[in-house]
DNA sequence: GTGTATTCC
């Protein structure tokens, strides 16, 4: 036992079910419709927030933005939607909007809050995620959502004039569309003076979100009302309910963070009562050397410890494997969970008593000069390590082990971490509010301002695929086509192209392929089979063709999970592929694409892919035995990477889908070109290359 | 000869 700990001060707050949190034992789904309504009904009068109620309704009939800051298990987000239907903000054919930034949770909250209201799920309460729409125009009063439909939403009806009030929640985490629809919502307000806010959050960060939203201070001399309401935001703080965490600081500062928590799992299971450990890594290299680590110690430790059932948690893992996590523990066994940061927000394992923090997670970084987007580990923040160690006092008082110094937490640690609009690529984004009729991006009030270079990076990669014009302002049609279709622009510009070349089928799936992980079942053990099973569907032009094979192979067995397993193509994925693919079949005739196969000319697909992705156009060096390829527009070197089906053939001119970042920066899905397709492409963009570099 | 923090339309 290498470390020692010295309490901390703070009491973290807890999640709740219906908040972030939403994966429920399926005893406890089954059981609770049992309970019946009385039941329910207590349940409900327990939560912290049900004494609130009175002055929620009243600062929301009063104010135009009400901030609530629910501390977790505050049970906000279950209650207030149904207040606001109980106080009549849904008379009239009004609705009531409720968002969240996940799927799950939007799925979850909404199957609970018509269980308490005794109603069918999808009449008066409803939901609407991509893909699923349990909602109903007549019925539906109390509505939740994801905050990626509701901007989607506000293409057809930019006032989102059917709604009385929208309340967006899990504001605190400052996700692109969460933050994107503040900053739209702001707009609207002004033009529909009526329409209530409440934003809601987990954290004391209300005074920023409040000044955001606060208009009464610009308005010289006028009074702070409007239509008899108050302009400046209200705040509202809600107490949580949950137990106790202690918290435990390194006394100095950790140099390996692996080790230290391998052996802080050690100690707190030979020391510590029973209760399940729960350890907070950076990713899978981290989670799997872990795992190997800490079986290795408890079989050291054998004799006087009964057994460890050590558990690796990320979202790259299979469902099954998943699953494995939420099982019960054993009798007299103690569950120790390696988890990256999903664990932190987007899922919730019961009976955690002992949080490890690392005090790190993987982030994603944009450098807009490169345009590159990068995973780095770097430190969390406060709010982090809090909702962290949040995640020990669910069932009964916690502890919570730091693997840093009370003093880098005090000192160094950042409060909140850095808003996502500041550490991606704005493309989508900047799409997005064209298509709203928002054409200054550098004016347009962000809740947090993303860099001048990254809108610029942004307006130039749209500009060279024709989304905008000399003006900034989004072309017609093919602007507000491609905004129209939900991915990026460069694959919309893609579906688009694919049109006029008479290759929509084909590139329907490569589109729906390249906007999910993988198709190929993740086996780092069977390395081998799997390549091999690659080489069955292997297309000399590379990747992209090589999905249709596997997309026709995966029609023509009627789509059979044995074909799959045979095959080692991700059967749950296909499934994906196939739904992604019909949205986007129904949105590209919508918008007046002509579905038409090229059948198996591959020419034209690859000049489809040339029109959305010229920017990642390579050369292999010559002379170079080491594969090395140096990008057209930057001179960017860079590699085939190993799963590519064109890794060692390294043909001489290739496009590349995406780059991964390491010691050495790899190109994802690549495909052979013709270089001559890129002036057909992009004349604007490659007119003053050097026209020797194009030879063959 | 190598890697997928997490979401979303």
């Amino acid at each position: 036992m290498s470390l020692f700990w010295k309490p901390g001060a703070e009491k973290p707050q807890l999640l709740d079910d219906e908040e972030g949190g939403v994966l429920f034992f399926s005893s406890s789904l089954s059981s609770s419709s049992s309970y019946g309504y009385a039941s329910l009904e207590k349940q409900r009068q327990r939560l912290p927030v049900y004494k609130y109620r009175n002055s929620i309704l009243y600062l929301v009939e009063t104010h135009s933005t009400s901030i609530i800051v629910g501390e977790t298990g505050s049970g906000k987000t279950t209650q207030i939607p149904r207040y606001l239907k109980e106080a009549g903000w849904a008379e009239g054919g009004r609705v009531i909007a409720c968002t969240q930034p996940r799927r799950l949770a939007v799925q979850a909250v909404a199957s609970r809050v018509a269980e308490e209201m005794g109603v069918k799920l999808g009449d008066e309460v409803g939901y609407t995620i991509r893909f699923e729409d349990l909602t109903n125009s007549e019925l539906t009063r109390v509505k939740f959502l994801t905050d990626g439909v509701l901007l989607r939403e506000m293409m057809t009806d930019p006032l989102l004039s059917k709604y009385s009030v929208i309340m967006v929640d899990e504001a605190h985490e400052r996700s692109i569309s969460t933050d994107i629809l503040l900053g739209l919502l702001k707009k609207i307000q002004r033009r529909r003076p009526e329409l209530r806010l409440i934003i809601a959050s987990a954290t004391i960060e209300a005074k920023s979100m409040a000044a955001f939203f606060d208009t009464s201070k610009k308005r010289r001399g006028s009074e702070d009302k409007q239509h008899g309401l108050k302009t400046e935001p209200a705040i509202l703080s809600v107490e949580g309910r949950g137990y106790n965490v202690q918290v435990f600081y390194a006394e100095e500062p950790v140099p390996d963070y692996l080790r230290a928590a391998v052996s802080t799992v050690m100690s707190i299971h030979n020391q510590e009562p029973p209760g399940d450990i729960l350890v907070f890594l950076t990713g899978q290299d981290d989670i799997d050397a872990a795992v190997e680590l800490l079986t290795e110690e408890a079989q050291n430790n054998g004799k006087s410890s009964p057994g460890l059932t050590i558990l690796p948690l990320y979202s790259g893992l299979s469902r099954a494997d998943q699953d494995l996590v939420f099982s019960p523990t054993p009798r007299g066994k103690r569950k120790v969970v390696l988890s990256t940061n999903i664990a932190e927000t987007s899922l919730t394992l019961e009976g955690v008593v002992y949080v490890v923090d690392s005090g790190f997670s993987k982030q994603r970084f944009y450098n807009p000069i490169t345009d590159v987007e990068n995973l780095i580990v770097a430190p969390i923040s406060k709010a982090s390590a809090r909702q962290r160690a949040g995640r020990a006092g669910r069932v009964r008082p916690g502890k919570c082990y730091r693997l840093y110094t009370e003093e880098y937490y005090l000192k160094e640690m950042s409060t909140e971490g850095i808003p996502e609009i500041q550490r991606t690529s704005l493309v989508s984004s900047v799409i997005q509010l064209k298509a709203l009729g928002i054409d200054n991006i550098l004016g347009f009030d962000w809740p947090a301002s993303p860099s001048p270079e990254a809108m610029i990076r942004a307006l130039e990669v749209l500009y060279s695929l024709g989304v905008v014009d000399d003006d900034a302002k989004l072309t017609s049609p093919a602007g507000f086509q491609i905004a129209e279709i939900p991915l990026d622009p460069m694959i919309s510009k893609m579906i688009l192209a694919s049109n006029e070349l008479g290759c929509s089928e084909e590139i329907l799936t490569i589109a729906a392929v390249l906007s999910i992980q993988s198709i190929w079942v993740s086996s780092r053990g069977s390395q081998k089979e799997l390549d091999e099973a690659k080489m069955r569907f292997a297309a000399a032009e590379g990747d992209h063709v090589t999905f249709l094979n596997v997309y026709k192979g995966f029609l023509k067995c009627n789509k059979s999970p044995t074909w799959c397993h045979k095959n080692f193509v991700n059967y749950q994925a296909m499934k994906k592929v196939i739904e992604i693919r019909e949205q986007l079949r129904r949105t590209a005739q919508r918008i007046g694409i002509i579905l038409k196969s090229c059948d198996g000319d591959t020419q034209v697909v690859r000049k489809a892919v040339t029109a959305g992705y010229f920017a990642n156009a390579c050369r292999l060096e010559a002379f170079s035995h080491s594969g090395m390829y140096k990008t057209l527009r930057g001179s960017q070197e860079v590699y085939i990477h190993p799963s590519s089906i064109l890794f060692r053939v390294n043909p001489k001119w290739i496009l590349f889908h995406s780059l991964v970042s390491t010691d050495r920066q790899y190109m994802r899905n690549v495909i052979t070109i013709d270089p001559a397709w890129l002036i057909e492409a992009a004349p604007h963009f490659y007119r003053h290359r050097q026209p020797d570099s194009f030879h063959q």
